[in-house]
DNA sequence: GCGACAG
DNA sequence: ATCTTGTCGC
């Protein structure tokens, strides 16, 4: 897909808030998507000290969820790991990525929060943003907001909540297993962004376009072919 | 000032 | 994120 990549990237959190501040007023949080016939994982892992960054995308059927397309890119590391920051670190190489593929997602859920963010501005944000589509942030680790006890089983979930605002919801994708936190990253609303994530978890605690995404990025390296 | 802190 | 084998529990 024909991607614009920025021809800057801040490479601290002073230069980067500008950046936040000016693209989160963009970003959209209720429902303005195509009906969803392909949904994408993506996901970034580190090589040679973390001096390299690599993403892998793959692209599923939805909702039968099944690999359709895959794509790996890597670049140099140029941020470092900020909480709060971390879409500057790994939207450049994600969107190198995303640029190789043939099939435009409908549909992107992403390895790290969507508004569920101190300035409602997380990686999911930030990519839908950038590529103008719907993007879902599933994190498996909370940055930021509370919630109540969440019950046990599968398709439970709360709403989390900072300063008295909605930003997201933990979800229980599997039962008796740690909870996953959902927000809208851009054109999706909270109860759509739930909805998708539950049909993409069959089975395990991850979705299937995450787990996809986390495989290919770590094998490929010494197996292209499987 | 202290503690928390996506990947 | 990443380094890494087996092991305990539903």
């Amino acid at each position: 897909m024909k991607i614009q990549n920025p021809d800057f990237w801040p490479e601290t959190a002073e230069a980067a808030i500008p950046i936040q501040e000016q693209l989160k007023s963009l970003v959209v949080t209720t429902d303005k998507l195509e009906s969803i016939q392909y949904v994408a994982g993506v996901d970034v892992g580190f090589l040679d000290n973390y001096t390299i960054s690599q993403a892998a995308v793959a692209v599923l059927s939805f909702p039968d969820l099944q690999l359709q397309e895959q794509a790996i890119t890597q670049r140099p590391t140029t941020f470092p790991y900020i909480p709060g920051f971390l879409s500057f670190r790994e939207v450049p190489v994600i969107l190198d990525a995303l640029e190789k593929l043939t099939i435009t997602p409908n549909l992107i859920i992403c390895d790290g929060q969507g508004i569920a963010h101190p300035k409602r501005f997380g990686l999911a944000c930030h990519l839908g943003v950038l590529i103008n589509l719907p993007t879902i942030g599933a994190a498996k680790s909370r940055l930021i907001g509370t919630h109540q006890e969440l019950p046990a089983e599968k398709g439970s979930w709360k709403p989390l909540i900072d300063r008295g605002e909605v930003i997201g919801a933990v979800l229980r994708s599997r039962t008796n297993v740690k909870p996953l936190y959902v927000s809208p990253g851009h054109r999706i609303s909270l109860e759509t962004a739930i909805n998708y994530v539950l049909q993409c978890t069959p089975k395990y605690r991850l979705p299937e376009t995450t787990r996809w995404a986390d495989y290919l990025a770590s094998k490929s390296n010494d197996n292209p072919s499987t």
